[in-house]
DNA sequence: CGAGGGTTTGAAGTGCATCAAATAGTGTGG
DNA sequence: CCACACTATTTGATGCACTTCAAACCCTCG
């Protein structure tokens, strides 16, 4: 029925099967639509959710309404699973932002069998130090790119995921996620493109990216940075 | 002999005694002064580190020379343990920035540990999480805070590091690297700190800051933020 | 086709960076 | 203990990047 199962998830690649069917029997799956919000930062954690299609922003929000993003999630990642490490309650908000089928699990389960089998416990610090590399990454990113190379990187990001040689990209979300997922305004985002087009000379048709000359884009954009392009172990969700 | 030994050390507390033992026998301490490398980023990890007096920045560089600091640490904390999860590859590189005492430890022996011993596992896990969270802070703070708040913040989390009510603080290295860590320019964090005083009447001598008003200081830098004062599980290293 | 959000564009303002130079502070050798 | 050398920090003047506010445009979907 569904589209993935758990044992498509990176985290539960090498898992114990029972363990699996037994979330298995636990799943919901639900549909959402775009502005549905999951839960919200802070929230006691009873489940953790896969998403099996769509796309997921988590985010941080101050009284004021003002956001921070912290990452955006497509199909087969997991969520809301770290709550485990945090008393039980979620450390992020997150809300759907493309129309999206969502299963959830039990949290206690997957804390219990973490506690347990050792596999889990080391595919899962496995995942926590590809984020830890992500987020470090970030930091650097947004001390020592602009505008537009930070725009430049998502698009190599999202060209590496797609294909080895990249002809052509597509935006899969609202550009005013990828602003704020990237720390800029929408219109800020909106110039930096246009700036980034006569800079490398790709060519943007509403969300969707020509990538003639992957060279010269990563060479604006990484060459500000630690790594060379490509950035170690990145595409779009790493 | 040691100020602190590996149990002194959180992601140690609960460990099996044997295994701290084995370790020590393994053990290098050396003396480091400011400027030191311990490793560069992409050196190959053999040995993680504990520091048991002095300040560590991790950080990349760029070919030019930019640098983007990850992060600052002070006696009792460990650094390079992660290469475990990045091929051995150390995520970053380590700059002494305070006279330092350096104990080295086998990277293998931890590796091997790890990934028998599930309470060291789950020990790990927690610190990592504790981690992410700290990095999840840094993207909401670099994206909702300017300058002056992030400094504010900065001083709020040293403060609830050294006491219940503390009146006075005390910045334990240099400024360039405090403004660097924070993403700002040395001037910039000149400038910045000046404009916090008017704005929070603290009072600024040298190194040492005198917290007359921890309330209006908290106002001021996190009603922007999505935690109220105090930041969630945050001191200076968290 | 019309409403509403997403996106772009323009004009003006703000915050941080840059470059340059002065000042304060620290550690060293004599 | 002092003078020097070197680094850290501050201050000033100016420029640039990004934001803000406002308005137009466009695209989608009921």
């Amino acid at each position: 029925m569904a589209k993935y199962s758990l044992k498509d998830i990176v985290l539960f690649e090498n898992c114990d099967q029972n363990f699996l069917r037994k979330l298995e029997t636990h799943a919901h799956k639900r549909r959402h639509n775009k502005g549905k919000v999951l839960f919200f930062h802070g929230d006691e954690a009873r489940s953790f959710f896969v998403i099996t299609s769509g796309w997921v922003k988590l985010y941080r929000e101050t009284t004021e309404g003002e956001q921070a993003i912290i990452n955006v999630l497509p199909e087969k990642h997991i969520l809301g699973e770290t709550a485990i490490f945090n008393s039980n309650n979620y450390p992020y908000s997150a809300e759907i932002i493309k129309a999206a089928e969502i299963v959830s699990y039990p949290l206690a389960e997957l804390k219990n069998e973490i506690q347990t089998n050792n596999n889990l416990a080391m595919a899962m610090l496995n995942s926590m130090a590809e984020y830890r590399r992500r987020l470090d990454r970030e930091i650097e990113h947004r001390t020592l790119q602009n505008a537009a190379q930070r725009i430049g990187c998502f698009i190599l990001r999202m060209a590496q995921q797609d294909d080895k040689t990249p002809t052509e990209v597509h935006i899969p979300y609202d550009k005013t996620i990828v602003a704020a997922h990237l720390g800029m305004k929408p219109e800020t985002f909106s110039r930096a493109l246009t700036k980034l087009k006569t800079k490398t000379g790709i060519k943007v048709t509403g969300s969707t990216i020509e990538l003639n000359n992957l060279e010269q884009l990563s060479h604006y954009c990484c060459t500000v940075c630690s790594s060379t392009f490509p950035c170690e172990n990145s595409n779009i969700t790493k």
